[in-house]
DNA sequence: ACGTAAGCGAGACGGTACGTCGCGTCTTACC
DNA sequence: GGTAAGACGCGACGTACCGTCTCGCTTACGT
């Protein structure tokens, strides 16, 4: 593993290949079709070099997806310091637009040749938005007539389930019309909770 | 390949332990990890006859996950099939329990390590079950908020995402208490429509 | 194996069917080249079948190269029988006929991807009938500047090559001149040994 | 395949132990009964290293075989490159010490578990040379009474077959006086032209 | 600005797993 | 009792991809 301080300008433009190279050749053939051959000719760099910089493909991903998760929450972590109380819909938004952004990346990773891991680690960052977002909320005495988690599970899996829909029909709907659908949906299962 | 002709014994015996040893290699160590000599291991059989009947672990795989689907959906559709109009948790509950039945087995092929695949499989025939249970009830003129499709997606995919929950937690309800759970959040959803 | 008694009628067919599917196959492309299933299927029996009469393709071959030799030597061995003293091309004649009656059989056997078990056994049959040729001579007591071993080996082995020669080129020679010159080469060598 | 440029030090020592392996099998067992894994244990390399020098085992033997043909003939080519005009026998004792160091090698190749094509490799490689000194010899007239393609080719096989003896009989003559016998034998064979 | 440590290209190598070929044995069922 | 048909264990094959090492070249960084 090279000198992790990303300082040399070479060794960031070597990782920045590696990573777009990722992406692209998940795009087109989906992780688990790819060798490290693939992404080193892709970046045009040695494959002994890719070594250098990531233990295996797992590792690339892991990282990869990491900062994609970075990316997909940066818009709503800012939404949500801002004082005034946004809407729910509001934040979803810039959400799905980013996903939209990255279409095919999103109907690779969460589609039928997918990565598990993935789908799992982006259903762990949504409840944990869910988490926080009831923490925020006043106390509502609710006769909460099911346990929390399966409830925010259920939502959580099911908010997944259709921006899956939605990338494998290749977004038939546009992004606001998606955000109010989804907005209902949850809105149906905790009135009490999350009505503004 | 070997003949299909399922009348050999041999054959079956050897296909049979091949299966078996999957799922337990499954429940494991997980799909992935999973090398043909292991199996050939387990089942006792040389890896070479594995070769004479399955193309490749996938191959074996699918055939497996296509046999435990048709394992799982038998109990429902005897129900189906009889007259008496029996309310969905019924349905629900042999339906829990033969996951629960082969609970590692599911753990693992949904889970973090899981795959994909079998996830998009069994979500299928869940959006299946609902569809044929939608067409069975009569026509009620609900004021559809939402398209059909997409609150179809939501529910099937946020019922799974219960079932993995269950699963991943070791089971804490019992089957009666999820299938209610579930019962009750669908009802939620399509109000108008899965109301007996 | 079989019951020795070549008695039943099928059991003479499949032999006989196995080694001329043994000769056709040698000649196509060579003894090393041809696999069991090869020979089975040109004679239309069952691989099984072959081996519950020879235990691999080695034991056919040796057993169908005793039968090439005592063919080759039986026109010979008749005329030795004779009280009448032939002269050694009188011998010679029947013989490269035979070779030419099996030309390509010969040819594939004895060439480059030949077998060099037939050729050294091709040769020890050779050098047993040297030895008996001298026996049967009047003990002349020639001043045997080489050893007899040497002698007899490298006449031999010298004959054997220019039949391979002859073999080569598509016998350009008729047979009466081969034998005309092979003759004059050994006599070359012993002179005072076989002149007539 | 890896590089044929014979620069790097590593691969030159790989395929020097593979064929020092080779060598040493071929004495023990012969070629036929070598499987890779073999040479590759002998060599102390992995097998599938193997594979990066040479296609196959046959590709090995063919090297080895065409680098032995090479030792073979280098004094040889010395002796017919100096001017003085030595006598045959001069030729054949280097020649004949050459075998002799390497007598097991070619006691299994020239064998009957032996290789038809290095027999014939090393025949070729005889008539070239016969074919070569002829050349060099003021054209004498000679009533050749035999075609010269045969005349040569029993005198390389009768050669071949000498020394094959020779070996069989684990070199019960000297050197020198092998040389000798088979170069009186040639001199019967073709007294005007040889004769020195 | 420039010397040097770092990143990098290139190739050999050990090693695991793969999927296939061919062998020889065994069993069952037919004639 | 000979044969067909097929499953099976087994040894070996040649290939794909992995991760490591080593050796030089070149390039960006720190003084």
């Amino acid at each position: 593993m090279l000198n992790n301080a990303v300082g040399d300008l070479r060794t960031r433009r070597t990782r920045l290949a590696l990573r777009d190279a990722l992406l692209a050749l998940i795009e087109e053939k989906g992780f688990d079709a790819i060798i490290v051959q693939d992404i080193a000719d892709r970046a045009m760099i040695n494959r002994v070099t890719f070594y250098k910089h990531y233990r295996d493909k797992y590792d690339l991903l892991e990282q990869t997806m990491q900062e994609m998760l970075n990316e997909l929450s940066a818009p709503v972590a800012t939404l949500l310091q801002e004082p005034t109380n946004h809407a729910v819909v509001d934040k979803l938004v810039p959400w799905l637009e980013h996903v939209a952004a990255h279409e095919s990346f999103y109907r690779m990773m969460l589609g039928k040749e997918g990565n598990a891991a993935f789908a799992a680690q982006l259903r762990d960052y949504l409840e944990g938005m869910v988490e926080q977002t009831i923490k925020r909320m006043p106390r509502q005495s609710t006769t909460a007539t099911l346990p929390l988690p399966v409830l925010r599970r259920f939502a959580t899996a099911g908010f997944l389930g259709v921006v899956m829909w939605w990338l494998e029909q290749n977004r038939p709907l546009p992004v606001q019309q998606v955000a109010m659908q989804l907005h209902q949906l949850i809105q149906q299962l905790m009135p009490s909770r999350t009505q503004k």
